[in-house]
DNA sequence: CATTAATAGTAAGGTGTTCGATATATAGCG
DNA sequence: CGCTATATATCGAACACCTTACTATTAATG
């Protein structure tokens, strides 16, 4: 007997970068709209980062595909059209991930850096 | 008058990836030889990531070109050929910005994530 | 009335990092 | 003699992201 089987397609992910971890931290206390993000992650990053609409868009496509982002409806306020999302409970899961693989990584390198003979001090006083 | 100036070139650096960040700390204390640096990737990453050869070489080429990583002699070990590398004073400043900038990123998340409603619990007892 | 800001997109073209495959050489092991 | 491990290196494809430049709608401001 044959059985017809389903593959969730893993989607290699290659790997995180800034732009998208500051759009899921974002979303990680509650539904946002589009171009809320990009005030957000310019806040969240302390303003190094000014996300492009084109990115923004492109990483949120990308997210919904992925199933780590979704659509939570529409609202029209003083006149502008809002679209919003959420994270889904994978969004949620992915954004641990990543966040327990960054203070891995973090502490590794604090680790290593510590390991370091003091530089020369430019002054010695006797 | 004419002036020829020359500029310089920022090279807007991206964001650096996960395994250039770890040949940067695997560096961090000490000089290492190249392909010493695939293991101290897998070790440093809890052996999340295994260094590509393709991978490695290309971003040593990189960061030497970018000053942050330089030459420190070669050696023949038991009939084999090692070319050491080591972190320049701009190279620990490099990863020491990068270090920053995950921290700030991290907690930033961690708050975020601190701040959602208590998912429900699959079994409640009374 | 024209412009700017907020909001939502789309498309073309390009950069930089990583991946995957391949090549070369030596030492050791069965 | 071939296989595995150590070591160096190169090349093309894949992909996330960037930049620039558009289209559209509504509200507010000069």
């Amino acid at each position: 007997m044959l059985r017809r089987v389903e593959y969730a397609v893993v989607m290699a992910t290659q790997d995180m970068r800034e732009p998208t971890f500051l759009i899921l931290a974002a979303l990680a206390n509650g539904k946002k709209h589009g171009y809320a993000l990009i005030g957000e992650a310019d806040e969240l990053s302390g303003g190094r980062v000014k996300l492009k609409v084109g990115t923004l868009y492109a990483a949120l496509d990308r997210l919904q595909a992925e199933g780590a982002v979704a659509s939570a409806g529409e609202e029209v306020v003083d006149g502008r059209h809002r679209r919003y999302y959420e994270l889904t409970d994978h969004g949620v899961a992915v954004l641990g991930d990543e966040v327990a693989r960054m203070e891995q990584n973090l502490e590794q390198a604090k680790a290593r850096l510590r390991m370091r003979p003091v530089p020369p001090v430019a002054v010695r006083l006797s």
